[in-house]
DNA sequence: GCCCGGACTGTAACCGTTTCCATCCGCGTT
DNA sequence: AACGCGGATGGAAACGGTTACAGTCCGGGC
């Protein structure tokens, strides 16, 4: 009923392969030929049939993004990088999300498989090497945030460990003695390695904390409420908290102001992200910024940079840099908007050579 | 080199028409031959290509999702809501955004055509009479929030106009006489009828406005901030406003901190959409609460019906209720918490049914 | 005059399913 | 015994593109 390249054809008096070769803009044709045809094409509202097309060629023109949760602002940040390069092109993007056990991503991406020509994947519960052991060889994959060590899988990641080294640091810088800490799960690689910067931090200023100022969250709202009521508990009361991200920060400073405590002046506290709205909160949170859009764009320019090379290219491992972004919430003085410190650029290759300075 | 469907025919014996009947689950088969092709099926690791199952049914089970943008949580909420629903229902999520003008609507549209089996469309700037006549009358849609009037397409709204006119109406009713509006861009059906409900409550009360109370923004944190800026300038000065999203009244909340004025002892301040991170603001954000997640997973249920009746169904009009969510920045004393009004329910049919009281 | 090569175009074989239709068979009916 | 019928299966034609291969035509060099 469509109208199919064969109508194309016959109306135009070519044939099929010469229509598609015009369209495609491929092989020689003569100028009046291509014109004829395309003016035929236009006429007749012509626009190939998608599967058709993908079935001869193995191509769909879309990538699929395999995303943890959708819950928050951080990630419509990564959608929207992927979206807007992807769309820029030319690539279509297929979200599925909710999957935070390796099994319900390996499921995900079976159904995934003949849609997409590549995959983003976005899960700080598995690592590469299992993932890619039961994936077809020829499917290109870009992990982002993942457990580390995967040399054979193109990998982008935050400086995770940087940022919260940084952050622990100022903390310290401003006279803090008694940091408590809100991680992610356990197991959850962006958790780990945040967690791992505020203890290297700690000991390099030769600081030993009670282990009950250490607590496990899930990067929720609830999480951070939660958190403040079992610090609230535990005396002496810690003067500074960390939270591993911006949403358990802003939670916990408005269950410690239903405590009837002040921010910063009875503890300080700072998240982990940047997401657009931390800057309006009273107080206006110190954190540590992430270019969180950017990260995503990123990730679909490799991988479809991988695409093109049919998966047969030299492997990318980069670490994108963090910036520590000072406002009023950890109770440094800071004129207006705050004051952002860090490299921003991105680094590329094995190492981290994130630069992020301290405060 | 991949395993089809002829692979699995030849060593389990039988044909293909068998297999792919037995694959499908459809036509009368022995069971002793559905046990064997089976098990050759998983043996081989085989997975029918969808690109050619596709082109053989003329079915995807994909749909598409259109959006206006993706910045802030409200977006991301509407594709959570998607996204669970449509993943339960066996579909999967195409995504494209950043579609503000009705010729790049048209042109995301063209490009998905072969892809989905139907389009759930959010854009408050297009009417669903002129959308159809250039799609496919065989293409199911369904519209989120579009200017109204169409009977012939399926389309989703919020009580827009009931849930300003109960906010506006709370305000007047907790005696404050001159409330300013930072509203959406004009054309905007969302914008329009908050509006609308705002003036109405007005009117209503016998209470006029000047002009200068009223104003345009974008529903960003910047039209916020400006907003504020405005009215900060004209005398005598507002004592509440009412912002036509959460974002716009977050904003607004910081720069009249940033301008010396309390919060809401000097100027109430409310939203509406009531994301997720409204309650954590200090004060606690008084706002119209949405079921954003709902309302994507509600379009994709009305989808997904449009998709099995060949888009010769009954047409689907619904309005979703919206309920007055009451907590500090409105100046009402309020336990722990707020205090939410409203009916909560969906009402279905052509009206208006939305009975979201007053406080 | 003949051969060669390059530009252009057409024919038909794929790609991997679904599905219409034909075939075969066993069995109960008339 | 002929017949009809329904269950089980197979053959082959779609579906709508791309593309390898095979022409055809033409100008130019020998």
């Amino acid at each position: 009923m469509a109208v199919t390249i064969r109508d194309v054809a016959r109306v135009s008096g070519f044939s099929v392969a010469t229509v598609s070769r015009v369209l495609n803009g491929i092989g020689p044709v003569k100028d009046e030929t291509r014109r004829r045809v395309r003016e035929v094409a236009t006429s007749l509202r012509f626009s190939p049939n998608v599967a058709a097309r993908s079935l001869s060629t193995s191509r769909t023109h879309t990538l699929g993004v395999l995303l943890p949760d959708l819950h928050g602002e951080f990630f419509s940040e990564v959608i929207r990088g992927i979206d807007e390069t992807a769309q820029a092109q030319g690539y279509h993007v297929l979200v599925s999300s909710s999957h935070n056990a390796p099994a319900e991503i390996s499921a995900a991406l079976a159904t995934m498989l003949g849609r997409v020509d590549g995959v983003v994947i976005m899960s700080p519960v598995i690592d590469g090497r299992t993932l890619a052991a039961e994936l077809p060889p020829s499917l290109p994959i870009v992990l982002l945030n993942c457990a580390g060590g995967q040399q054979d899988v193109d990998a982008l990641d935050i400086d995770n460990h940087g940022g919260a080294f940084a952050m622990t640091r100022h903390l310290l810088a401003l006279g803090r003695q008694r940091i408590a800490f809100v991680g992610g799960p356990r197991g959850n690689a962006d958790a780990d390695a945040r967690r791992r910067g505020y203890r290297d931090a700690l000991r390099e200023a030769g600081i030993a904390q009670p282990d009950s100022w250490e607590i496990d969250g899930d990067f929720s709202e609830g999480a951070g409420i939660a958190a403040v009521e079992q610090l609230l508990a535990v005396s002496p009361r810690p003067d500074a908290l960390f939270a591993a991200n911006d949403v358990m920060a802003i939670a916990a400073m408005s269950a410690l102001r239903d405590a009837g405590l002040r921010v910063p002046d009875d503890i300080a506290v700072t998240g982990f992200d940047d997401i657009p709205i931390a800057r309006y909160f009273h107080p206006t949170l110190t954190t540590v910024r992430v270019d969180i859009a950017g990260l995503g764009a990123r990730a679909v320019r490799t991988l479809i940079h991988a695409v093109g090379w049919k998966n047969e290219h030299a492997r990318v491992q980069a670490t994108l840099a963090t910036e520590l972004v000072v406002r009023a919430s950890c109770g440094a003085r800071v004129a207006d908007g705050g004051v952002k410190v860090g490299s921003g650029g991105l680094t590329s290759g094995r190492g981290l050579e994130c630069r992020t300075p301290i405060a």
